[in-house]
DNA sequence: TCACAAATCAATCATTTTCTTTCATTTTCA
DNA sequence: TGAAAATGAAAGAAAATGATTGATTTGTGA
C-alpha cells in the first residue's frame, strides 16, 4: 500500500463524508494505528485536513461558506481585473448565464455589448442587470440565503429549457483531479447543468480557488475554460495539461 | 462518533428547524447529556447558536429587534404604516404572496411571524427576506425594468403551482367601476393570476391610488380586501358597499 | 402570587479513549 | 549489502466522555 494511495482514500472518504475515524481507516486499509497518525499529520502540515480527535475533518474554510458581502471584500481588484477581462467575451446578441456569485457580479458593470440576454442564478445581480437595461431573466426557485443564488428542482427544470452562447460561472475549488467543485451539492447540480447548456463555458476564478476542493462535484477540468489572473507558470503549465486556461494580463 | 459529526448534526437540525432539545440529541447520537452540553457550549463560543433551557436556538437579532410592530404604527409615514399593519396578518406558518412593489418592501421590515413561507415576483425584496432568515422562493422569468417585476409565460406556469394562505398586491388603481388596475398588462396578468391562487387577498393602497384607472385591470373590487390608510368616510362608505376594507388606525 | 415538583444546569471526578513519543523491526532502493 | 525510510508496537501523557452531585430554572396548581 503506497502513501500516496493511502492519502487519496482518506481524502476521497474527507470530500464525499466532511469527517473520518482513525479506526475506520486502520481496519479498511488494514495498516497500523500508528501510519495513519503519521498520515494524517502529513495531510495537516499540507492544509488538506484538519486532525481531530479520534480522526480527521475537512478544512473549516471548505465547509463553511462566507457571506456573499465577506466575499466580496476578498481579492477585490482581482475580481474586478477578471470580471472585465469574462465581460470582453461576451459579443452582441450573445446570450450569456451567468452564474451567482461575486466575480460574475463584476462582470457586469463592465458589460458593453449590444443587444444581450442575461439569464442568471443570482439576485443581487438583477437590480444592475435591469438597470442597465440588460435583458434579463431570472431562473425562479429557492433562495439561498448564504450565496444569495436560487436553487432547488424548479430551478434546474426552468433553466434547462435554455440554451446559452457562453456560460459563465463561479467556483470555490480547481483541481486537477477532483475538477470543479463548490460547497453545495444544489448549487453545484445548477451549474453542472449550466454549464452542459452552454456552447462556450468560462470559470471565473482568482488564486484562491486553485488547488482547492470542496464538497460537490462540478464538472470535470476540461470542461470549461479558466479565467485567472494568477500567473504563476507551473501551475498554468499544471492546468494547460488538461484544460484551456485564459490569463487576465496584469498590467 | 466524532466531535466534528456531532457539531455538524446539530448546526444541521438547527439550520432546518430552528431549535433543538438536548434529550433529542442524547438519543439521536447515543451519547451522554453531558457531552451534548459540553458541545452546546463549544457552539456557543463559537457564535455558531445559543444555548436556550433545555436546548439551543439559531441566533438571529431580528426575532428582538422587532416584535414592535404596533407601536411603530404611529409616527410612519403612509406606506410604511400600510405595509406594518399587513405584516401583522402574517401569520406562524403561513405561505405569502408578496407583490412587487413599494409598499409590499415595506412589508417585509415587519414580519416577525415564525416559519413562513413569502414566494415573490419582486426582486428587490430578495436580499431583504432571504438575510431576515425566511424562506423565499422567486418566481422566475423576465425582470421588467422600470418596476423591478418579474413577468412572461414562464412566470405564469411557475407561479400557478403555487398556493397561498395570504396574497398581498400593490396596484396602481382602485375604482369602484374598473376595480384593481396596473399599466402594464404583463403585470396585470401575474396579479391577477396570484389574487386567484390566495385563499386570503389583500390590496394595499394609499389614498393616492383610489378613483384611479389605469391601463389593465387585474380584477373586480370585491376580490380582495382593501388596507389602506385613508379615513375619508366618504371614501370609505362608498369602496364598503362592495369590498371590504381594512384601515390602518391613525392615532 | 407562592410554593413545590420536575426538569435542566454547571461543576467535578473517575474512566475510557485517543495522542504523542520513542524505539525496534521491516521494507525499499541504490 | 547497507543506509535511509517506512512501519508497527508500547508506554505514558493528554483529551474526551459519562456519571454524579447539588444548584438553578421552569412550569403547575393552589
Amino acid at each position: 500500500m503506497l502513501t500516496e494511495e493511502r492519502h487519496k482514500y482518506i481524502l476521497d472518504v474527507l470530500n464525499s463524508k466532511g469527517t473520518i475515524h482513525i479506526q475506520e481507516i486502520v481496519e479498511v486499509l488494514n495498516i497500523s494505528e500508528s501510519t495513519v497518525r503519521r498520515d494524517l499529520s502529513l495531510l495537516e502540515k499540507e492544509n488538506k485536513l484538519k486532525r481531530v480527535h479520534g480522526g480527521a475533518a475537512l478544512l473549516q474554510q471548505k465547509r463553511t461558506e462566507l457571506s456573499m458581502n465577506e466575499k466580496l471584500l476578498h481579492n477585490l481588484p482581482e475580481k474586478q481585473r477578471i470580471g472585465a477581462y469574462a465581460a470582453g467575451l461576451v459579443k452582441d446578441g450573445d446570450c450569456i448565464f451567468l452564474d451567482a456569485g461575486t466575480t460574475t457580479y463584476e462582470m457586469i458593470k463592465h458589460l458593453t455589448a449590444k443587444d444581450i440576454t442575461v439569464v442568471t442564478t443570482g439576485i443581487t445581480h438583477l437590480e444592475l442587470l435591469s438597470d442597465k437595461g440588460i435583458a434579463t431573466y431570472i431562473i425562479g426557485g429557492y433562495v439561498r440565503s448564504i450565496t444569495k443564488a436560487v436553487i432547488g428542482q424548479t430551478a434546474r427544470e426552468m433553466l434547462s429549457k435554455f440554451r446559452f452562447d457562453k456560460t459563465f460561472l463561479g467556483v470555490n475549488g480547481i483541481h486537477i483531479d477532483y475538477g470543479y467543485t463548490t460547497p453545495d451539492p444544489e448549487e453545484a447540480a445548477i451549474k453542472s447543468l449550466a454549464l452542459k447548456l452552454g456552447q462556450h463555458v468560462y470559470v471565473l476564478a482568482d488564486e484562491s480557488k486553485f488547488h482547492e476542493v470542496t464538497f460537490s462535484e462540478i464538472a470535470p477540468l476540461e470542461e470549461a475554460t479558466i479565467i485567472t489572473n494568477i500567473n504563476d507558470p507551473a501551475i498554468i503549465k499544471e492546468f494547460n495539461s488538461t484544460t484551456k486556461i485564459e490569463m487576465v494580463v496584469d498590467k
